[in-house]
DNA sequence: CTGAAAGCGCTAACAG
DNA sequence: CTGTTAGCGCTTTCAG
């Protein structure tokens, strides 16, 4: 294989204009003092010839790589692509991220890490070192993964953790997940529900206290108790069963059900229905991932949607200011929606059953 | 933001281990001429220092970029995300591509093209002088862009067409429609269906034809006849329901449909049941991707699974050995396989109905 | 088998 | 406002 050279290098380009090589660097990255006809000149030059930086190049030179790593827990991701059920955070990310990333001539690369692993350090720090990337995005449970977080702020890499409101290095973000309990539990509020239940998920996960805050706190606000409707699962399958039975079981169990993900939320469904409950006749489901699945159950599930587009598309401009402005101190939220279907309706009567 | 400059670099190890920089380079590339004491005294020194090679500089001075780049149409891979249908081929390649460049120390990145503009030569052109990928993963209908595969020919960057077997430059990679369309149309003939139509995909997509061939080929051997029991979609659903219209419009209908995608195949299960058929008693189904939500319906579609994720992963290690060996000539097959869920059913009894 | 020198394409720092 | 100089971290020659 030959040795594969750039074809047409910012020499060219500079020939071409009769320019130094310092007048065409400083057209490409769009620098301010350069005499327009100067800076058409050196465009026209770079249109012709079709040049186009080399990443590596600029890189080397101590400037950008434009590269925006996205880390995710490497088990889990690979579990889901695995599994094949339709679980489409990662796309979803993608298209946030990727398209952002297009849009200022920066890619995004994704990063599978074994964050359970006692060396993420040193995968995450080769995977750095390797890289260089201008910026990582952090989702949970790794936004709050000291280790990790540690790591970028010594190496002074922008990053975002997504589902983090912790104080320390690093761009806060959250899907509203307060919010987003808030509403779901609403919702059933309106429908005259009156004992809702809340499948948690794990304590390690931070949005996981969160959500649960949201529906503590409408359940408050409409003069409701949510004492003894709680358990945690641990957002999969089995878990969300064992949660969902022992609601089901309590003396005066819940007319409705918040679960903190999908797989609970289906899992609540099958318990459900083997105790012969119709959803949602008798009990009303809100699942907590809008994933595609959740749709094609019988019935359609309402379900909280986040938005993972959205969030992993602002991390993308955030981290991309970070380099000129100092990130804000706050945390960034954009909050989910209600999507409403079929597995929720009016509460039962009073009375009856 | 400060300079972010390489902490450890090459020459810290060769200074810690008392050698030249070469001798370093030639153990971080497994170079043969190393007296093995050396090597392991230089290796001790990356370990100690946890020294990992930029890849920015690496590039730089000529070598690998160590980049796998794969090529989607931008619009339908958004399209699909935007969707949220579960349609998760991207996950598939992601998995297969990913793992594979991760075990050689590569990197796949996802780069969306326009292909349908005619500027594709500017937009790809651009993309490969800015990262410099080692080897390019083509996709259907890209696959056999003359435009595109001109490009990268002429760029002498090694590239695989999956879904192509069109000689010329390029590993031409199929995944087997002609064999999973027998396979499929062999398992209806054994369930005794003698009237089995197809819906093919665009003609402008190789495997569309391939697939054909497959289903009429199993039908001559199983003596039967596949005059007029043929259609045309374009992989969408409105199509999809068209072509299903015709078919069981027919005076002789057929007992068994097979579709060439997950659309198609949904919109003859709506198509069906729109005519009070029963699926499968009335009409077996067979789908030809394998996405999650052909198992979200009532009943599970039968469907054919496309090895993505290996074909994927076969196409990146061609890749990486392509600069070694010269690449083989002949078409890499990566075979499919049926799975049977409830779509399909022995075929209605002859004088019934 | 090992080392020294040159340069990849680009940008930062400094002159002019 | 523009040009010159000196590297970035690594690999490729080519000597020893």
């Amino acid at each position: 294989m030959a040795r594969r050279r750039q074809s047409v290098t910012i020499k060219h380009v500079a020939a071409d204009a009769g320019v130094s090589l310092q007048t065409v660097s400083r057209v490409i990255n769009n620098e301010p003092n350069v005499r327009s006809a100067m800076k058409e000149r050196v465009q026209a030059s770079i249109d012709k010839l079709g040049y186009v930086p080399s990443i590596a190049a600029q890189r080397m030179s101590g400037s950008r790589s434009y590269i925006i790593l996205a880390i995710n827990d490497r088990d889990l991701t690979i579990a889901d692509w695995r599994a094949r059920e339709g679980r489409d955070w990662v796309d979803q990310m993608l298209l946030g991220g990727m398209l952002t990333c297009a849009e200022h001539g920066y890619r995004m690369l994704i990063e599978l890490v074994d964050t359970h692993n006692d060396h993420v350090e040193r995968e995450l720090g080769a995977a750095i070192a390797a890289l260089q990337p201008d910026g990582v995005i952090l989702t949970p449970p790794n936004s709050e993964n000291a280790l990790i977080t540690g790591l970028l702020a010594e190496r002074g890499i922008p990053f975002a953790r997504i589902g983090s409101m912790q104080e320390g290095p690093g761009i806060a973000m959250t899907m509203g997940d307060k919010h987003n309990a808030r509403l779901a539990t609403e919702h059933l509020i309106e429908l005259g529900h009156e004992r809702i239940g809340f499948i948690a998920g794990p304590a390690d996960f931070s949005l996981s206290e969160w959500r649960i805050e949201g529906w503590q706190q409408a359940m408050k606000h409409g003069g409701l108790s949510h004492e003894g409707l709680f358990e945690r699962g641990d957002f999969g399958f089995d878990s969300g069963a064992q949660a969902a039975g022992k609601l089901l079981d309590l003396d005066r169990p819940p007319t409705a059900i918040i679960a903190s993900s999908d797989q609970m939320a289906l899992a609540t469904l099958e318990v459900a229905r083997g105790r012969g409950l119709d959803i949602p006749k008798d009990l009303s489901l809100i699942s907590f991932d809008n994933s595609p699945i959740v749709r094609f159950t019988q019935p359609a599930l309402t379900a909280i949607d986040q938005p993972i587009a959205a969030t992993t598309a602002r991390a993308v401009e955030l981290l991309i200011e970070a380099r000129k402005r100092k990130p804000a101190e706050r945390p960034v939220t954009l909050e989910g929606e209600l999507v409403v279907r079929g597995s929720t309706a009016q509460a039962p009567a009073l009375g009856a059953g």
